[in-house]
DNA sequence: ATGTCTTTGTGAACGCGTGCACAAAGATGG
DNA sequence: CCATCTTTGTGCACGCGTTCACAAAGACAT
C-alpha cells in the first residue's frame, strides 16, 4: 500500500506539515500513525470533498476571442467540467461550431440552462452585456458565475461570483516590479530588503500587505 | 477642491472605514481632518504607489487561442500595459500580424526582451513548453511572469511568478455549489447554514477555510 | 507479548490582520 | 480669537489562522 507522510507532502507543497495535517483532519482521520496516509484513499477523499468526483455541466456566454479560447481549452474536461453549451448574441455565429460545439443564440439561454441542468455559467461577453447576461443566467437557475468581463456583478444572495481580472494580475506584478527597482536604488541606504514571498501567487489574493513608508 | 471621506469610500467599497484609513496611512498622511481626502491628490498617490503612472512593456509568448485573445484584449493598455511583442515557436506564424502586432519567432526572444526593456512576460504556451520558455525569459532579464500554463514554474529568487489557473476558479465555484446542495439536504437536520461570504472573490484567495465535519 | 520507533492528531501559544474607540487636528462659524 | 463640529490617524483589544510541541496510536521487530 503506497503511502505518504504529512512531512513529505508538506515539503512538496512548500507548506507547514502541521497545517497540512490539521487541514486533513477536517476531512476525518484518514492517516495511520507511524505510517502516513494511503495515497489512493487520500486522493479519493480529497477529490470527493472538493467535488471533483462529479462532473459539472458549464455554459459559456460570449464566444469571442476569450470565449472561443475557453471553449477550446481541454484543461476543463480533465477536472470534471463539461462544456454543455456555447451561447452568443451574434446571429451570424448561431449554429457555427466552436471546438466542436455548435454556438447557440442568446434567445434560447433559459431553455439551454434548464435542459442541461446547468448551475455554473461563464461570462465572456463585453463589459456592457455582463450584468444583463448575468441576470438572465441567475433567473434561469445558475447559482455560480465565473466572470471575465471587467465589471462587478450584482447578484442575489445564494449566488457565487468569481471575477477573473487579468489586468489586476499584471498590476500586481508591476507593483512588485516597481518595488524591486526602488529597493535597488535604496540598497546603499543600509536597510535590508524585506523578506520576499516565495510562493506561486495562487490568484490575486491576500497579497501586498505592507507598503513602503512615505 | 473635491474631497471624499474615508466613510464614503469605505461604504462604496464595502469595507471598514478604519481599515481603509489605516491602509491609506501607509502611503503617508494625505487626508485633512474634518474634511477628508482630496480626490485628485489621493488618486495620484495611489496610482503612483501601485505603479500605475508608468507604462510597462509586456511580451506574450505562445500566440495560440489564449495568447491571441490576450493580444486582442484592449483592457491592458488602459491600465498602463503595452504589448511590446508577440512571440511564438511556430515558424508559420512568424510575421503574421495578431491584433496589429507581427508575431516574432522564439529564436529572437532574447533580442526582443533586451531591445524593448521588457521585465514582464506572459506565458501562454502549452504546459510542456512553459518551463523552458520561462527559463529563457528569466535569463534574458524578465523578472515578473504571468503564467497561464497548468504548471508550477521554478524560478530563481527575485523573480515573481503568478499563475492563473482557470480550472481552479471553476473548482472553487463547484466546491461551493456542491456545498449548497449538501446544505439543502441537511436543512431539515436543524443546524443553521454557516454564514456565506458576499464578496466578489477577487481571485482564488484565502477562501474555503472551514470544511464539513466527517 | 513487549519494546521501540515513526507519524498522526490536536491542545495551546503565537503572530497578524481587522475593527473599535478616541484623542488630536483642523476647518468653519460666530 | 474662541467654540464647536467633523474627520483623520492610531493605540489597543479581539479573533482567527498558523505553528509548535507532544501525547497517543499503531506498525514492526524481537
Ligand atoms: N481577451 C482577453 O484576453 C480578455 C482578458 C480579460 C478580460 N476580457 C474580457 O472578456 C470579455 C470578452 O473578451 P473578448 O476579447 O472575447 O471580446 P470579444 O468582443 O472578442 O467577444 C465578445 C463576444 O460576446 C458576444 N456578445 C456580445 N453581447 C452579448 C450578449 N448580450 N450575450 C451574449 N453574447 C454577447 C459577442 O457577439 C462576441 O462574440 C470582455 O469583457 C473583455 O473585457 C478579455
Ligand atoms: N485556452 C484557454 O482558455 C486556457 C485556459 C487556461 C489555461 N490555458 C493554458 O494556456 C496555454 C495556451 O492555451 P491555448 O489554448 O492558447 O493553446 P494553443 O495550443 O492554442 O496555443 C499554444 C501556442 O503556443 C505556441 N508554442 C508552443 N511551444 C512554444 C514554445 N516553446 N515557445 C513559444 N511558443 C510556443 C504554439 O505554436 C501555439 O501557438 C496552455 O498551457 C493551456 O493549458 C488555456
Amino acid at each position: 500500500m503506497p503511502t505518504v507522510s504529512s512531512e513529505e507532502l508538506a515539503a512538496a507543497a512548500g507548506v507547514n506539515s502541521a497545517k497540512l495535517r490539521k487541514d486533513f483532519s477536517y476531512l476525518g482521520s484518514y492517516g495511520t500513525r507511524g505510517v502516513g496516509y494511503d495515497v489512493e484513499y487520500l486522493v479519493y477523499q480529497i477529490s470527493r470533498e472538493l467535488g471533483l468526483t462529479q462532473d459539472w455541466p458549464v455554459v459559456i456566454v460570449g464566444i469571442g476571442n476569450l470565449g472561443a479560447a475557453l471553449a477550446n481549452y481541454g484543461g476543463f474536461a480533465s477536472r470534471g467540467f463539461r462544456v454543455a453549451a456555447l451561447i452568443d448574441a451574434d446571429p451570424a455565429m448561431a449554429g457555427k461550431p466552436v471546438a466542436g460545439i455548435p454556438v447557440q443564440h442568446t434567445d434560447d439561454l433559459e431553455k439551454i440552462i434548464d435542459e442541461n441542468g446547468v448551475s455554473i455559467g461563464v461570462i465572456a461577453t463585453p463589459a456592457g452585456a455582463a450584468q444583463p447576461v448575468c441576470d438572465r443566467l441567475v433567473a434561469a437557475g445558475v447559482t455560480s458565475i465565473l466572470n471575465f468581463a471587467p465589471t462587478v456583478l450584482s447578484v442575489p444572495d445564494g449566488v457565487d461570483v468569481r471575477k477573473v481580472d487579468l489586468s489586476i494580475e499584471l498590476q500586481i506584478l508591476a507593483f512588485h516590479e516597481q518595488r524591486k527597482a526602488g529597493e535597488e536604488a535604496e540598497a546603499q541606504a543600509g536597510a535590508a530588503a524585506p523578506a520576499e514571498r516565495g510562493d506561486q501567487g495562487e490568484g490575486p489574493d491576500g497579497d501586498v500587505p505592507a507598503v513602503m513608508p512615505a
